[in-house]
DNA sequence: TACAACAATTGTCTAAGTACACATTACGGA
DNA sequence: TCCGTAATGTGTACTTAGACAATTGTTGTA
């Protein structure tokens, strides 16, 4: 390993130490939720609420679940009113699942939570600080492209 | 909304949307595992990465489950060559738990895999906006203080 | 119009994760 | 030394998650 590489280590330790606080904000949204839905099933709820209704058969697969255990995974949610099987325009072999209004007002609260804490963590700096935080995440964001869908997926998020 | 107070939505949503990239980061290194150990117990090598050999009912706890169900839950963590009882210095009715090598490497890789990740983002980025990126969000930690701990572990943090 | 392929569901089974009640063993103070 | 309490483990039962096989209903095509 050369000294950029480990410079680049360190660089990159600093950088998810620093991170911390922000997946916490995060953590602390979700963990929220998991007294009424469990993790798997606000996965559901996020795809759902990102790529409005959808083929069971197309959710599964993105849950990386085979049709039939995801049947009856949904069966749990429709009985617990997050989501609803509806029939598909397309085909009357296909069924489109979409959120609910419960199902819908939880994943916006989760949003609204998160920037909620954003917020009030923000406005304890200054200005400056504020927009060269903005600066920065801007870069990061950028640099990093847009997250695996999946990848996030696992996580709930 | 006055001007400042959409100078913070633009700052809340810059930093909603780096929360997202650096999950993408973070998602990605634990989803690598998960074909070997479940979301739960790979939380468990993490209270046991951070806080070394523990006693079977603080890791209880700090899981949230009652020691019974974490006595077998264990069972099968030991089983899989993650973890280990120890007999515990202070008293014999303790049981101390323990990674074993496998459960060290296993965390241990996730990390590396992590910072591989963020080394790879930032080497796409200036020196300068590497180092602002720093210390921005060191100003956001500070802000927000210390992650509740068990926020974090819940996603496996 | 048959028939093959497709989408979803149901039948059946296994394992993980969880709780509650109880048992076992070990400590520690009266 | 005795006895209440603490730490862990067992017995039992339930829910969730997952797989594979078979079924039902639908589509599309030879």
């Amino acid at each position: 390993m050369d000294v950029l590489t480990a410079a680049d280590a360190r660089a990159a330790d600093a950088t998810l130490a620093a991170s911390r606080a922000l997946l916490g904000v995060v953590a602390r949204s979700v963990v929220a939720t998991l007294d009424v839905v469990s993790l798997p099933q606000f996965r559901v709820l996020v795809v759902l609420s990102s790529a409005g209704p959808t083929r069971m058969g197309t959710v599964a697969e993105r849950m990386g679940v085979i049709p039939s255990t995801f049947s009856r995974f949904i069966d749990r949610m429709v009985a617990g009113g997050w989501v609803e099987r509806a029939a598909s325009p397309d085909s009357r072999r296909e069924v489109l699942l979409e959120l609910t209004a419960s199902g819908r007002r939880l994943v916006d609260d989760v949003t609204e939570h998160r920037r909620a804490d954003i917020s009030a963590i923000l406005s304890t700096m200054t200005p400056d600080q504020q927009s060269s935080l903005q600066h920065a995440l801007q870069a990061f964001a950028d640099a990093a492209g847009e997250p695996q869908a999946a990848d996030l997926l696992t996580l709930g998020l």
